[in-house]
DNA sequence: TTAGGGTTAG
């Protein structure tokens, strides 16, 4: 008897109801009461039930179900086979969806097509390729839903190999007329851009009628991952003025090219546009911008949006941890790494950066030792270069050179130039000239154009009075064709930048610039200033080196933010490399004598300068 | 019944 008069075709279209509405519990529900009402499920039934398993990968249940399609009879209908493939694949068993693919009587394109998408999930990019050539092979019908999977095989493949086939692939869509699928277009541009192709991808949505945001996405995070943040931001502008209206996706993936520029402005606007767009907040939305505010040094900002999140995962513990340890807060770092466990969340290969990275910056040596011996034994994570360049830095700060040199030749792998730059640089602190040679002659073969280890062994001979081999190392790093990264220091006043070089006297302000630097040299100097020459590298008298110092892009900046930013407000200061040693303790005299928060954020990390003090406690 | 874009790192 049939309850409340629902019959078998009133319960599957609750049940496709539901599975359309993506409420797949929903539907698992609606089919199992059906069931239980004694109602026999049909042809038409079983493809949504499977959806939805498929959806929350509920494979056991699942499992039941094809039991019933084939005590049914209905395991040779088409639409339920390419279900049951579709399900199986989403599943993760892979070999259970190709059983029943290759049990098929007719090569349908919907199963194929399901049978590609799993392959390509479970990152088994080859399997996929193999399936669709044999597609061609076999001359089935390749479709529009065929296009985006096989090219988002060659997104995830980023070598010289698969070039060719990636272009053949798109002469394909071409010549068969997919390529004006918006679908298929989106995913050329996204496979351009993964591959670092950006002309190619800028080239394909060019030729797009309607780029959506997806297209604009794709291309967006293309930039971004090719360390153009600056166009990425252009774009997303562009985008906006092209009436597209950003969702959580391109937003987070925008926030995060803000944090990487330091751009709080921008941000802000970005994250205010969110808020009144409507949209909810995402997981990657909040996390970018936690991000993002720690990146600017607001880390009362980043704590409002930490707390305002319902669920939380890895990376935004991660972003946290890092954002606290940059700006100069190690212990409460920490103190969240203990409540991320506490959470029951499990820590990963980027966690431990951060980790080091905090300890490294509040010289707590035992305790980087501790984290850093559980990633292999508690987490079952291999060290990378960059781990053991923190501990090597670490160990280095704190004047254990031997330990360092002792764990840089244990290392499981060949020790790449990340990690010998941490060892030049620990000289460079204590003055080991030796190790410091034999650390940068080997970074001159690993990486001979980078200019920072002719530099740093050059400025380590300067330091030391050995002018002749600073000068021969200056010379081979000419010779060579090195040149340097200029220091240059910005701040933004009104939404304008401002930048200084070292000396820098395009200003349009120079000489008040120059006469402030003056004034505050000699304030600070009645306050107990003293220059250190250790950061004068040239071979010229006392008096000179001092001048020299004096006009450092650093202080050029905090004179200007001086003379135009009104009292008791901070003074915000960004630095492409690391400030210098002279310019760091001229920045507390600054803070103290002048009563003003001066807030420095170089190439490493914050540092918030208040009442004569650096929240970096010295030691960066 | 099948398809595209994202978040943490010196």
């Amino acid at each position: 008897m049939m309850s409340h008069g629902k019959n078998h075709v009133t319960w599957t279209a609750m049940i496709t109801g539901y599975s359309r509405n993506q409420d797949p519990l929903g539907a698992i529900e609606c089919f199992r009461d059906m069931r239980a009402e004694g109602i026999e499920a049909n042809q038409y039934t079983f493809p949504s039930v499977l959806t939805a398993c498929g959806e929350i990968m509920a494979f056991r249940f699942a499992v039941q179900v094809h039991g019933c399609i084939v005590k049914g009879g209905f395991a040779a209908n088409v639409f339920v086979e390419s279900a049951l493939v579709d399900m199986y694949a989403r599943c993760g068993c892979l070999n259970d969806a190709r059983i029943v693919l290759e049990s098929m009587v007719v090569d349908d394109v919907v199963s194929w097509n399901s049978m590609i998408v799993g392959c390509v999930r479970q990152g088994f990019t080859c399997d996929a390729l193999h399936l669709f050539k044999k597609m061609h092979t076999k001359n089935m019908k390749i479709d529009d839903y065929t296009y985006p999977s096989v090219l988002n095989c060659f997104a995830s493949l980023n070598d010289a190999n698969s070039s060719k086939s990636s272009k053949s692939v798109h002469c394909m869509a071409v010549k068969t007329g997919f390529e004006r699928h918006v679908l298929v277009s989106n995913a050329l541009v996204d496979m351009y851009a993964k591959r670092s192709d950006l002309s190619c991808a800028f080239a394909v949505f060019g030729n797009m009628k309607e780029p959506d945001v997806v297209s604009w996405t794709s291309l967006i995070t293309g930039y971004t991952h090719n360390g153009a943040h600056e166009q990425a931001l252009t774009l997303f502008c562009k985008m906006r003025i092209s009436e597209i209206k950003p969702d959580q996706i391109v937003t987070a993936s925008i926030l995060s090219s803000c944090a990487e520029l330091t751009v709080l402005d921008f941000g802000q606007q970005v994250h205010s546009d969110f808020i009144k767009s409507g949209l909810r907040s995402s997981l990657s939305v909040d996390n970018s911008l936690v991000t993002m505010y720690t990146n600017c040094g607001c880390i009362e900002d980043a704590n409002k949006v930490f707390a305002s999140m319902d669920v939380k995962n890895v990376i935004t513990w991660t972003a946290l941890i890092m954002g606290y340890a940059k700006n100069g807060k190690s212990n409460e770092s920490l103190m969240f790494y203990n409540e991320m466990i506490e959470s029951g969340i499990k820590p990963d290969f980027i966690t431990f950066i951060g980790l080091l990275f905090a300890c490294s910056h509040a010289g707590l040596v035992d305790q980087a030792r501790e984290y850093f011996d559980s990633m292999a034994n508690v987490y079952h994570i291999k060290p990378g270069q960059d781990h053991y360049a923190c501990m090597i830095d670490l160990l280095g700060r704190s004047g254990r050179i031997d330990e360092a040199v002792e764990l840089l030749n244990n290392m499981m792998v060949e020790p790449d130039a990340t990690v010998w730059k941490a060892l030049l640089s620990a000289c460079r602190v204590h003055g080991k000239i030796e190790l410091a040679e034999k650390a940068a002659n080997t970074l001159f073969e690993l990486e001979p154009q980078d200019a920072v280890p002719y530099i740093m062994l050059s400025n380590l001979y300067s330091s030391t009075g050995q002018w002749e081999d600073a000068a021969r190392i200056r010379r081979l790093m000419k010779s060579r064709g090195v040149s340097k990264e200029p220091g240059y220091s910005w701040m933004e006043i009104n939404s304008k930048v401002y930048s200084f070089m070292s000396e820098d006297r395009s200003h349009e302000k120079s000489d008040l610039i120059y006469s402030k630097i003056d004034e505050v040299m000699m304030l600070i100097r009645e306050a107990g200033y003293v220059a250190d020459m250790n950061f004068a590298l040239h071979n010229i008298d006392e008096e000179g080196k001092e001048l020299g110092l004096a006009y450092h892009s650093e202080k050029l900046a905090v004179a200007f933010g001086l003379l135009e930013l009104p009292s008791g407000m901070p003074i915000r200061i960004y630095k492409n490399l690391r400030v210098c040693g002279d310019c760091h303790t001229a920045m507390k005299f600054i803070s103290s004598v002048y009563g003003r928060v001066i807030v420095l954020r170089d190439s490493n990390r914050f540092h918030h300068f208040k009442h004569g003090v650096c929240s970096c406690g010295d030691y960066w």
